[in-house]
DNA sequence: CTGTTAGCGCATTCAC
DNA sequence: GTGAATGCGCTAACAG
């Protein structure tokens, strides 16, 4: 039979000096004689001790933690923003506790209490969208909060990504200078994702700064994905044949708009523009590579997290960090 | 300025009982007068207490958390298992702790050790691969182990998955039964992904079975992605363009593959059948749905967690799951 | 149905 | 460079 886990104090007797002591070697903090700490290392070894981190969280009113809040795992963007965030964390001693909201507000506020019981040192989250509860529990708490993938409005503490609205406008500018003229617009559920709302406004914006308009539009009623960009083509096309480039939420529906028009024979490039919004590989490794803008996720992850560990105290000043994007002309618009 | 966190002390006090009513409350555990509990309540609320967990786990020997190691983040398939861990535990109030290990058993050893330092309930790991002391350390503990996607060795306690073998296996089976004699195979690198190993070799078993065997076969050095199946495609067709099917490692692959086609004028299911692993979703979107393997990801997440949740001790027997797959006729194949 | 007592394993003082 | 005392906030075990 296994005896319980060896604590400190295990290893404190066999190498021979107090708790304390093993605990500095085992946090590498203040100093230590060399000849101690191989004594202790070595016991270490001999137990197979592991700290344990609840008791360690307990003692120092703070766990090595980050709560990360995320509103979906079927949109491949945040599976990637999420490797952003485990590649900064790998080296440092920082685990990351997962939760996902489902774009629901109230789901990240009650989400964000059980991440704030560990006593996390951060909160990665996303967006600007939350209850009054949630604003309330992070600013009374001690812990520094990094809201990601958009940066057009205020942040709490921090805020990394890039500007939704200017990516749309500039979106809408770059096709009006290709030359096209009747745009369609083919989103998904906005209720859900704020941000594809975001770069539509500014596409519309764009387009009305040209003196044009979208004259066509279709919403698929649910969240992206290949199929429903598929789906909602052929409709918007069918009540509007005579678009000339077609504007997508974003890139999963961009492909499945490709994925029509090739089954449809239509000749995408030359008949009809498609122009998507991420710069997922995918898009990239069609036939014809997908116009769209580059967004940078995985970076956006990382900067999070190391921007988030560069102090220990929530920052003074509220943080922006743009991490801009790219239009990536493609050969589909 | 922000005082500390309420505690149980000063809900008790606030509510006029003690402590540990106020802990039976939180955890709903034990018999409380309905008059007690509706001012415990009352109290709570109004302090707004949130239970501090690390206390909670220490006292407790035991955090309400799910330690969870993933190969990869960059195969879609991990975060759809995810995706179903987390659907799971939602109801629970069990919290996921993520590590990934980059298909590393070393590294899955060091992550391992850092999960069980918060003394969780159960670990869900990915296939059979474990260094020594990675078994040890799981063996020597208290937590239940769920190994995910395989089946097709003993588990350390549970197994959720299906037999990539047999789904190898009666890949190349259909694809005999098709008609189909001059097999190609591209495929990635195994060295990280076993699980693509056992396919190929079930499948190559059915072909000998057959009398028949791969003519030609091109492994890309690297993970898999659309752009790595196109390019891969591209190569073997050039050094052997008279295969009549190629089987992919994954739809990923087989997808860039389906790309690849496109591009090079090769009608996909006439001159040249494909056939992938997974039923992606971006697979079944193709103007010409793909033919493919189902697994069930999501599925294979959920009954994990509900399993490792059944009982609060490791199980006496060892427990196999089988999720099975389905072969998905598509058109391509 | 409720309370008392006694730690859980570690880190933070402050000494020496 | 090292140690002793103390408590973090909670829950298990036992009373009553």
């Amino acid at each position: 039979m296994r005896r319980s886990a060896p604590t400190l104090t295990d290893v404190a007797k066999l190498a021979g000096v107090s708790e304390i002591t093993v605990s500095r070697v085992v946090r590498n903090k203040g100093s230590i004689a060399e000849a101690t700490r191989a004594r202790v290392q070595e016991a270490i070894v001999k137990l197979g001790y592991v700290p344990n981190r609840a008791a360690g969280a307990l003692a120092s009113a703070g766990a090595p933690l980050i709560g990360v809040l995320l509103p979906s795992l079927s949109n491949i963007v945040f599976p990637e923003v999420l490797r952003g965030i485990h590649t900064a964390l790998a080296a440092t001693g920082y685990q990351p506790l997962i939760g996902v909201t489902d774009y629901d507000p109230v789901k990240e506020q009650d989400l964000l209490s059980s991440l704030l019981a560990w006593q996390p040192a951060a909160i990665i989250t996303t967006g600007f969208e939350h209850t009054d509860a949630t604003r309330q529990m992070l600013a009374g708490s001690r812990v520094r909060v990094a809201e990601l993938m958009d940066i057009d409005a205020e942040p709490i503490d921090i805020a990394v990504g890039l500007s939704q609205r200017r990516a749309g406008f500039d979106a809408g500018r770059h096709l009006v200078e290709r030359g096209y003229r009747r745009f369609g617009y083919v989103g998904h559920d906005w209720n859900a994702d704020h941000r594809a709302r975001l770069r539509y406004e500014g596409f519309r914006a764009a387009l009305a700064e040209a003196g044009l308009g979208v004259i066509a539009e279709e919403r698929f009623d649910g969240s992206s994905s290949t199929i429903a960009g598929r789906q909602t083509l052929a409709v918007l096309l069918s009540r509007k044949p005579d678009v000339d480039v077609v504007v997508f939420s974003n890139d999963d529906m961009a492909v499945g708009g490709f994925f029509h028009c090739l089954g449809a024979n239509i000749r995408v490039g030359r008949e009809l523009g498609l122009f998507g919004f991420n710069g997922l590989d995918i898009g990239q490794a069609l036939p014809v590579p997908l116009s769209t803008i580059r967004s940078h996720r995985f970076d956006i992850g990382r900067i999070a997290v190391e921007k988030l560990l560069e102090s220990s105290e929530r920052p003074e000043e509220k943080l922006i960090v743009d991490t801009g994007y790219e239009i990536i002309a493609g050969a589909t618009a």
